[in-house]
DNA sequence: AGCACGCCGACT
DNA sequence: GTCGGCGTGCTC
């Protein structure tokens, strides 16, 4: 008799799958890639994934059963599971972490725990307890009552308390339950019955119905055909409900016609995400260039960057491929930036595929990711080509044929924070070699890790040149901030210049928008006395004012304050506003120039929805002039009135403490001039500097990548940062600055031992305070042939024996590979 | 992530 | 003396 182990991936802070031993009569449906429920600690149940079926007997400890097998067919692909394996290898982070960000949380169930009371005579209970008792006894009786339950209903009394000494007494027990999250949305169908599908057939039923005057059945009958859009064919489905809406009719009427053998009725799972169904777009005709780029990707079992400029079709040429995958009954990836996914583009996809198209983003509710999930699988309702964000790369398709990555400079692509720190379009490329299928990865201003690859023969460098239809590159200027100030024809952050064509360009009816990158540009509240600003006191950073709120706030941790009416340092009670936020601009341009409307679009006013779409909406009808905004307004917003685009201060993102500062300036200025003039006329952007003599302007000017990609490449290489080397950035924590010193000398005597030359550090990052931890970090940048896995492998261990140390054991330790 | 165990301050 | 605060360690 063999006895069977399972271990299972829970998602939870352990380095390695846990092991289960699988009761008999679990054995035969225990599979690779099937969720089971498992009982982790005294009480607590939780959904893991069975990663490997064996009959090795645990050694150190007795495994304990699983309690539950959810899936009769695995849930993750053999594909998928090597996904995983190979991710949290590559990125230096454990599967359960990887299996919390790819499940939606609807897979992820957990137990709660349920209370129910029992019949006790002659107990003594307390006030409080008398209350919870008989809380109990007005709700359900036979399901119990969840602790949260308890907690919201019960406000007044200490509910945990009360809950404990009720337990002791034996009043109460306690239940672990475990709820299925998702529950398909049951719906009823009617559909005709065969043997009346027939027009005759159809006459004679009606003829009948009219004989014996069953009005309603004759009603339902009919409207059944008209929703049904009759036309002989067999199968075609309609809801009850909505026949018995729209003919007035009741159940029994639908009932009488399902006895007769006219209707059949059908039970279905309804879906929650719909789909644009009805007419479909004409694929759109290619250009000579587009139709040989989509014949070069195809063609390439591999990776294709897509080096396209603005306005040059990259869409078409994905539509078509897709088209292509699709009949080949292949599934497409199709992978956004976050933002970019609220834009039409997603209209757009689906007004082309349909109902095969699926959309997964944070936006959505658990219930649509889990439903799009389970679609991607398979089934009648299948999605054959899925647009989403990042986290879309770790939907279980079986039969991909292609993976879209779309401005894949973005760095929304890389997961900053909770583990796994992974690059999207690094491991959707991955993932393309492991289905041995096509992954284009397209942008007009590739990332130079991208070029680097298409340069070096990695990857299949496709280019698109041409501008499509009347689209004319914007012409592009500097404005002198120094020479300006000089001149005295500096208000605020606005230029003489850029106020002369702000208020031209509104003059001849035409739109602005003004770009504000975010960055070191945050409104500030400063004493005017001792210049002293008030900062948190959780993190090492200054508070920023917003005027909206009138609060001082940390953009680290959430904290706010009111602002202080008296300076805690000199006690003068005189505070004045620096820097410069979009509210500031706006109230500045305002002030300039009364006469035009101008509205407001960043991070704050985004927050709700329904402004964010209204303003643009406004801006869009043209019933305002001037649009001040983040990043952003450089995100696939097209208007066509705009003609002049102003970079307030293009010097504070080029300047930045950091390698891909000028990468991101570049990418940035090139995509919001882009923003200008997409119609006949020639739009303008008017960029404000106080250094004109930076290298990069004449490539922005110029709109020259290449140019561009040269010089940076160059630098890169010379100061050994990638691509030209792999790159590790260890962040070391704790609330105690002397530990973290003491740690970070450790580590340093580590690395020095192992990777001498190859890194740098301990250094005090820019804000080196967050949530009263202290920051210290190390940059490991190894050549490109080192056995990284090695090198990643011994970072671990060196978390392992740090943490080890009885002083250092609440330290934290992060590893990011490839950061961003 | 929870949850229990354990070691120190303000109460009966 | 105890109740309960949260720091810390473990989960097959």
């Amino acid at each position: 008799m063999k006895t069977y182990f399972v271990d299972v991936v829970v998602p939870l802070a352990v380095p390695k799958p846990l092991t289960y031993r699988v009761p008999m009569e679990w054995e035969l449906y225990v599979n690779q890639g099937s969720r089971v429920v498992v009982p982790i600690g005294k009480s607590k149940k939780y959904t893991g994934i069975i990663w490997r079926v064996h009959e090795e007997v645990p050694k150190d400890r007795a495994a304990k059963y699983i309690d539950e097998v959810l899936d009769d067919l695995p849930i993750l692909s053999k594909k998928q599971m090597e996904l995983w394996n190979w991710m949290s290898q590559y990125y230096a982070c454990t599967l359960g972490e990887i299996m919390s960000a790819a499940l939606p949380t609807g897979l992820k169930l957990s137990s709660e725990t349920i209370y129910v009371s029992n019949q006790v005579d002659d107990l003594v209970l307390e006030p409080h307890e008398l209350l919870l008792v008989e809380f109990m006894s007005k709700k359900n009786q036979v399901e119990g009552v969840s602790a949260q339950e308890l907690q919201v209903h019960l406000p007044l009394i200490q509910v945990q308390k009360t809950v404990r000494s009720l337990l002791k007494k034996g009043a109460l027990s306690a239940l672990e339950e475990v709820k299925e999250k998702f529950v398909p949305k049951r719906i009823t169908y009617l559909m005709l019955s065969p043997s009346f599908c027939s027009d005759e057939a159809l006459q004679n039923c009606f003829n009948q119905l009219e004989k014996r005057n069953a009005d309603k059945q004759h009603a339902a009958l009919m409207t059944f055909i008209q929703l049904s859009n009759w036309n002989g064919i067999e199968g075609v489905a309609v809801r009850k409900k909505d026949v018995i809406q729209s003919s007035k009719t009741d159940h029994a009427a639908i009932q009488g016609l399902i006895k007769k053998g006219v209707l059949i009725q059908e039970e279905r799972n309804e879906r929650r995400v719909v789909g644009e169904e009805a007419t479909r777009d004409e694929m759109p005709i290619l250009s000579k260039e587009q139709g040989e780029a989509k014949d070069k990707i195809l063609n390439h079992k591999g990776t294709s960057l897509l080096f396209g400029v603005t306005s040059s079709g990259k869409t078409e040429v994905y539509i078509h491929l897709i088209e292509e995958q699709l009949k080949q009954g292949k599934q497409v990836l199709f992978l956004l930036p976050e933002i970019a996914l609220t834009t039409h583009l997603i209209h757009r996809v689906q007004a082309y595929f349909g109902e095969q198209v699926g959309v997964y983003h944070s936006g959505y509710s658990t219930h649509e990711r889990t439903e799009v999930w389970h679609r991607v699988l398979g089934g009648k309702y299948r999605f054959n080509v899925v647009l989403g964000a990042r986290s879309a790369l770790f939907l279980p398709f079986e039969n991909l044929g292609l993976i879209i990555v779309d401005e894949e400079h973005e760095g929304t692509y890389k997961q900053q924070d909770p583990a796994p720190r992974y690059q999207a379009r690094d491991a959707a490329v991955m993932l393309g070699m492991m289905h041995e299928i096509s992954v284009v990865l397209g942008s007009a201003t590739p990332s130079i890790e991208s070029m680097y690859n298409a340069n070096s023969g990695r990857y299949q460098r496709v280019d698109l040149t041409q501008r499509f239809g009347l689209a004319q590159q914007p012409k592009v200027e500097l404005v002198n901030l120094k020479a300006e100030l000089a001149a005295k024809r500096v208000t605020g952050t606005f230029s003489q210049t850029l106020i002369d064509q702000i208020s031209e360009t509104v003059k001849q009816g035409n739109q602005v928008i003004l770009f504000q990158n975010r960055r070191g540009y945050t409104p500030l509240w400063e004493c005017v006395m001792c210049h002293h600003i008030p900062e948190c006191k959780n993190c090492d950073v200054s508070l920023t004012f917003h005027k909206s709120s009138n609060e001082l706030k940390c953009h680290y941790c959430g904290f706010v304050q009111k602002p202080p009416t008296q300076c805690p340092a000199c006690g003068v009670q005189n505070f004045k506003m620096m820097g410069a936020g979009t509210e500031k601009i706006e109230e500045e341009l305002q002030d300039i120039l009364p006469h035009v409307r101008v509205g407001r679009m960043d991070m704050d006013v985004a927050r709700g929805k329904h402004a964010h779409k209204q303003l643009l909406n406004e801006f869009e009808e043209g019933k305002l002039d001037v649009l001040v905004g983040t990043q952003m307004v450089t995100k696939g917003l097209d208007f066509s009135k705009v003609q002049l685009v102003g970079v307030l201060n293009a010097d504070r993102m080029m300047k930045h403490p950091d390698f891909r500062a000028l990468e991101r300036a570049f990418q940035l200025l090139v995509q919001v001039a882009g923003r200008s003039g997409r119609r006949e006329e020639m739009g303008r952007v008017l960029i404000q500097t106080y250094d004109t003599d930076h290298w990069i302007f004449p490539y922005v000017i110029q709109n020259d990548y290449e140019g561009f990609y040269r010089i940076e490449a160059n630098e890169r290489e010379q100061h050994a940062y990638p691509p030209f080397k792999r790159m590790i950035k260890l962040t070391v924590k704790h609330k105690d600055r002397a530990v973290v010193h003491k740690a970070t000398q450790q580590i340093f005597e580590w690395l020095k031992t192992a990777l001498n030359g190859h890194f740098f550090g301990p250094e005090e990052p820019y804000v080196s305070r967050i949530n009263n931890y202290y920051i210290r970090v190390f940059w490991i940048r190894i050549p490109k042939m080192t056995e990284h896995l090695l090198v990643k492998q011994f970072l671990l261990d060196c978390k392992l024996n740090l943490l080890k140390e009885p002083e250092f054991k609440m330290v934290r330790f992060a590893i990011d590979v490839d950061p961003s």
